[in-house]
DNA sequence: ACTCTGTCTCAAGACGGG
DNA sequence: TTGAGACAGAGT
DNA sequence: CCCGTCC
């Protein structure tokens, strides 16, 4: 799951492409949201004193309804409407990966068996997390109950956000996944959830900028991102991020880096070319990716189904029916207020003029001079 | 001196009462 | 699981 | 802010 030590990269190098900003500057918004991702990290995170997950009386696991549920709200009561995207079925490519982390999975199962106190059995259970297909299908209910809209890619989720918002249909893909930028979405949010109540801002990355701000073709940036390692194939062993990106700047593109690590005249032996580099179907996976046409996607925020949702919540799941019915009202509110939402779609196909383009694109190189000479900077703080 | 690797750590949600 | 940050150690 | 509760 996303790019090693692409945040660093881009953080380094092109500091401006990243906005940092309050939670209220996206009021009105629409979002673009990775919902099995959420899912898996209220399935981690919403956890009681014991270790456990929380659950009603039949024993059933609530944590990833609390979670999407209250996330939720307290996007609506903000004026952004989220729009959740289910991932669908994992590419061939990643089965690799996949296998890697289901034999994991087996060696953790056996550990936990063998564990005998408390909390080593507690640190091999969290491990132990998986979305399952009842989770998704109970997010989705909810969903439904809510009147919030939700999609389910052919493949990856993150693929698909990135298209609603190419689109227009979003405003951006909210996500932790530095992958998403790979996929070109114009705007990429980080820590779209926890801010406000926590320390940071929100992170809004601006494709666009971070090609300009590096000087890449976005096909020189997906060879750059599997160059730092993604979820498709292996990296070059040797070459991290300094080297990656020097390398791309020089050669151009992965089969030309190959080329000229093969011909010896790199004078290094110790950079071994994986067997068989599936590089190239790695790289179409980003570039061209199996998503839903955004055009053909009509996203609409409908009022919750009061009853069904109580029902739902309180009867079956055990929530306090008091939150629940202040949630809805929560929710009901917030779709009035966001009626005269702004229109995402139209600023985004017609992006910006060539003009701010140039002069983003200026401030950036100004910018990256300008780091470069005050080498080792203490990490801005805050 | 620089870069990369490996190993360690920690936290991960949302909310509110005190 | 991820990601980040910190740090040690090895290779160039 | 800390720390317990939510289910």
């Amino acid at each position: 799951m996303g790019i090693k030590g692409l945040n660093a990269i881009i953080s380094e190098h092109v500091p401006s492409a990243i906005r940092k900003s309050d939670i209220k500057s996206f009021f009105g918004r629409k979002v673009a949201i990775d919902a099995s991702m959420s899912l898996y990290q209220f399935l981690i995170a919403v956890r009681q004193q014991d270790g456990g997950q929380l659950t009603n009386e039949a024993g059933e696991t609530t944590s990833h309804l609390m979670g999407m549920f209250y996330r939720t709200l307290r996007m609506i009561d903000n004026g952004i409407k989220p729009c959740y995207v289910f991932d669908g079925k994992p590419p061939d490519l990643k089965s690799h990966e996949l296998t890697k982390r289901s034999s994991r999975r087996v060696e953790t199962e056996k550990k936990l068996a063998e564990a005998t106190t408390e909390l080593e059995k507690m640190k091999q259970e969290r491990r132990l997390v998986k979305v399952s297909k009842e989770h998704n299908e109970e997010a989705q209910k909810l969903l439904g109950l809510m009147g919030i809209p939700y999609i389910i890619a052919p493949t990856e989720a993150e693929a698909q956000c990135a298209e609603l918002a190419k689109k227009g249909k979003v405003y951006a893909a909210a996500s932790e996944d530095m992958d998403t930028l790979c996929y070109r979405t114009p705007f990429l949010l980080r820590h779209l959830t926890f801010s406000e109540t926590k320390k940071e801002p929100i992170h809004e990355i601006d494709t666009e900028l971070v090609l300009r701000g590096l000087d890449l073709t976005i096909e020189q940036f997906v060879d750059l991102c599997i160059m730092l390692g993604c979820d498709y194939c292996e990296s070059i062993r040797g070459v991290g991020p300094v080297t990656a990106l020097k390398l791309i700047k020089t050669h151009g593109s992965i089969e030309k880096i190959v080329e000229f690590i093969e011909s010896g005249e790199s004078n290094n032996t110790k950079w071994k070319i994986p067997e068989d580099w599936p590089y190239k179907q790695a790289r179409m996976l980003f570039l061209d990716p199996e998503v839903i046409d955004g055009n053909e996607i009509n996203l609409k925020w409908s009022p919750p189904k009061e009853k069904e949702l109580i029902e739902y919540l309180c009867d079956d799941k055990k929530f306090s029916e008091e939150r629940v019915k202040s949630g809805i009202s929560r929710l009901k509110k917030g779709l009035k207020s966001g009626i005269q939402g702004r229109l995402d779609g139209f600023f985004q196909v017609v992006p910006k003029t060539k003009e701010q383009l140039a002069a983003a694109a200026k401030r950036a190189q100004e910018n990256k001079k300008l780091n470069k000479n005050k080498n080792k900077v203490t990490k801005g703080r805050r």
